[in-house]
DNA sequence: TGATGTCGAGACCACGTTGTCTCACCGTGT
DNA sequence: ACACGGTGAGACAACGTGGTCTCGACATCA
């Protein structure tokens, strides 16, 4: 016996402030009101609505809220990063996290796969969603296509590299300096013949380093040997290849500097397949888990992701909260950790 | 010189669809059908509203969109995970993220590091933002309080645990019978002293584990031995100091499961420093980045982390597509990855 | 007692969009 | 020439909520 109205509304949809207005016999204002805490209400009246509230299973609609409201606010951010799955955007994520929901405001998050296409996809699809604001860090080399967004009143702060033709919020690790300093520690050690390996040379970050690590060689008044400079390497296997050339060489070098994690890592796999990790010293741009359980440990420049996902959310929310002043670029300092690999010295020569 | 209304717009708002209207001399209603690819639409006069909303930056509204659609769905999913930043919860949230973006679907993500009021927190604010449906993997022991957001439209999965006082689909791993394969292979080489290490046993997974311990000693007719089994390990240093005592017992164990990530780790650096690595064997439950890098590699019960988001994720759009049949419990197997740490043979018994 | 001030609840409408309905217009057939 | 069906654009209202304004009630004071 198909019914229209029972007298409980068993409609698949949800209760409204109407009908939750209607049973507690206020106006729908009333319960606005109560439920966004207004003081001015009877405590006698706002506890009928609650219970009317209770009863029925009421929950706001902050889509609808956010339509009316005067400030327009959702109360959500969106987050697109370069692999929700690595660890370095993993914790940057946990640490917007945690200072967005201080403030009650939840996190979107988006892959971008380095792809520059999904990048402008999913910020548009997150503007769409009109979130208050973006933390990105940015796949692609024109981030124009953002500026009617933020001149709209969409907050946008850039991590771990800059926008280009948009001016915006920054919040960098210190590549350049990391760079120097892993290749200077690795000369205290006695080494002159160091590679670089990283990889795509299209990748800001990856640029600096390779800077860094020009100018530390210059410093010492080393001469850069090209066949030294490996880039472009995008998988470990890549890494992996790389090193076993480098190691092939005639000359080959006595030290690594590896300027991204998955290099690090197929640097060193390969390094251990030639039984030449304790001979050959390598110091790793980016820490990652259990670097210090390795055999030797393996030294890296750490980046501050804490620091950086912390500065990059307060920056945001000091523009939500209204802030005009100039936008500013913040580096964060990288830190050296001695844990053996970095620290072999210069021996024999591998090859007579 | 303040103007209220100048030539071009320049308040902070964004372009709505009426102005893109007026623009294109259409009414708000067509701009809405070429918005939405209405196919009934003369080419050429959408041409022209495209133009305009071009000319503006106009972007659609969703959120309005959605509070007036007929299906009132968001194109927006919740992810509750135990924590962002931890490998497992992030490969999985990649997982859910790459179904989800087929379908034009963004996701919302929320760490509950184990707290029962957290989850409910999160969970309610995600509906409050009328997501389409729900991942979450529990913290509390009690979902009752989704009853009526299920009724109401809200679809959920659950992975990794099941929920408790609702009824919804679940994808979990196999972790009892996991847990047996991981002991067996334990007494494969010959092990019959095996401790376990496992966190908070509040857990279902841990009491899973725990339970599937237990079983294959039982099936090879080992009497469980209490001093052994140590739980309740919630960070890497506990495991440590268990693994540490368990070693300092007058009749050590002569291998450990470890029923955890972290316990894993933890256990492994306890017997790295009592030099006791390459004597007592030990297998752990979940794969880890490195655990072939290590000496001797960490042998471990892996999750398939891929296939329970795909289920997950699945399941859900599944039920958001309109499927009705009852709720399903889809259990994914384990596998066993051999590395050397599980195969160490027993020997002679570390203490007289 | 009457004028005045205060305060809290409700009426009304708009936020940006889309479902529904209307209606003008076109081509077709007789 | 007229009726007709089909087609496509626009008018209108409503989604759930909150800003604004109104108004009645009650307290205060001359």
């Amino acid at each position: 016996m198909p019914q229209g109205e029972p007298g409980q509304s068993r409609r698949p949809g949800r209760p409204t402030m109407r009908e939750v207005a209607r049973l507690a016999g206020v106006a729908p204002k009333t319960v606005s009101r109560v439920v966004n805490g207004v003081s001015t209400v009877d405590p006698q009246m706002a506890a009928r609505v609650r219970e009317a509230a209770e009863k029925l299973g009421y929950r706001p609609n902050l889509t609808a809220s956010n339509l009316r409201r005067g400030d327009g606010r959702t109360a959500t951010i969106g987050m697109l990063v370069e692999d929700a799955a690595n660890p370095y955007s993993a914790a940057l994520i946990r640490t917007v996290e945690n200072i967005a929901r201080e403030r009650g405001v939840l996190v979107l998050i988006g892959s971008l796969d380095e792809d520059p296409d999904r990048e402008r996809e999913l910020a548009l699809a997150l503007i769409d969603r009109r979130v208050d604001g973006l933390v990105i860090v940015p796949a692609g080399r024109d981030q124009s296509y953002l500026i009617a967004e933020q001149r709209a009143g969409t907050c946008l702060v850039f991590v771990d590299r800059e926008p280009k033709l948009l001016d915006a919020d920054v919040v960098v690790s210190d590549n350049r300096q990391g760079a120097v300093t892993a290749v200077r520690h690795l000369m205290e050690a006695g080494h002159r013949r160091i590679a670089f390996l990283g990889d795509q040379a299209s990748i800001p970050t990856a640029a600096q380093r390779l800077d860094g690590y020009l100018h530390a060689l210059e410093l010492a008044q080393v001469t850069a040997d090209r066949t030294l400079i490996q880039q472009g390497l995008v998988t470990e296997q890549g890494a992996i290849e790389a090193a076993r050339h480098l190691m092939a060489l005639s000359d080959p070098p006595t030290a690594l500097f590896t300027s991204q994690n998955l290099v690090t890592i197929g640097a060193s796999r390969a390094l251990r397949d030639l039984a030449l990790e304790n001979r050959v010293a390598m110091v790793g741009f980016d820490d990652f888990p259990l670097a210090d359980m390795l055999r030797p440990g393996i030294s890296v420049m750490a980046q501050d992701i804490e620091a950086i996902g912390r500065l990059a959310a307060h920056a945001l929310f000091r523009r939500l909260d209204g802030d005009q002043s100039p936008t500013a670029t913040t580096t964060v300092p990288t830190r050296l950790i001695t844990r053996g690999s970095g620290e072999i010295p210069l021996g024999e020569p591998l090859r007579a």
